[in-house]
DNA sequence: TATAAATTTACCAAAACTTGCCATTTTAAT
DNA sequence: ATTAAAATGGCAAGTTTTGGTAAATTTATA
């Protein structure tokens, strides 16, 4: 996967939609879709779902790519190590664990 | 690692610093050390490197500490799945690589 | 080539979130 | 019981995010 802007951009064009076309079916005009595509700005969260109905992909999946591309891009820009998704990983688990054992979590 | 809220606690008591002479050297006041221990309130990013060195720990470590307890946070918080993490370090890679061949990248 | 469509860029505003404070309450230790 | 430490409630300033309009540029087509 190049980017979540890439993305957009490449199930657009399979469907053969304009930009314009498409910003009609997520809400947002043309220029929001262009500076999206081209990663200058994320696409908000709570579109993820609707995307993945226009695309008719399935909507784990894209939101997967969506949080993949988000985590990247900060990890990128703050130079983190190359071992930050595995501690990111574990400590998911830990959450999950914490979780079933104490009940429900808020942050 | 159970969090970074508990890694701050854990070390704050290892100096033997109360939350108020900790958050003295931090600068912020005793309500938001509390809060960010519990993790109710995340630690300012810009404050990551007065606490690797007040707590003399190496500034890189600490900020994959921050960063993947950020993400695992927002993980954990909108379900994603297992590979969320791997498909977010091939991403990075990605990142890394273009930058080689195409220059800085700004997002 | 002229023009029409599509895309990108510049600039800006409103909304939402973050960061952090003060005042107060609760908990722990002496 | 008194004092120190920690936690919570509520709020304000500052920043970021989200997204818009207008204008410019690029691409495609008659």
């Amino acid at each position: 996967m190049a980017s979540f802007g890439k993305f957009i951009k490449t199930e657009r064009e399979r469907k053969g939609w304009s930009q314009t076309e498409f910003g009609a079916l997520i809400k947002i005009n043309t220029p929001l879709v262009s500076r999206i595509e081209n990663d200058k700005k994320s696409l908000a969260l709570d579109k993820v779902k609707l995307l993945a109905e226009i695309f008719e992909i399935d909507y784990e999946k894209v939101k997967d790519l969506f949080f993949a591309d988000k985590f990247a891009k900060d990890a990128y820009k703050y130079k983190c190590s190359e071992s930050v998704f595995s501690a990111a990983e574990a400590q998911t688990k830990y959450l999950k664990e914490i979780n079933i054992t104490q009940g429900k979590l808020t942050f």
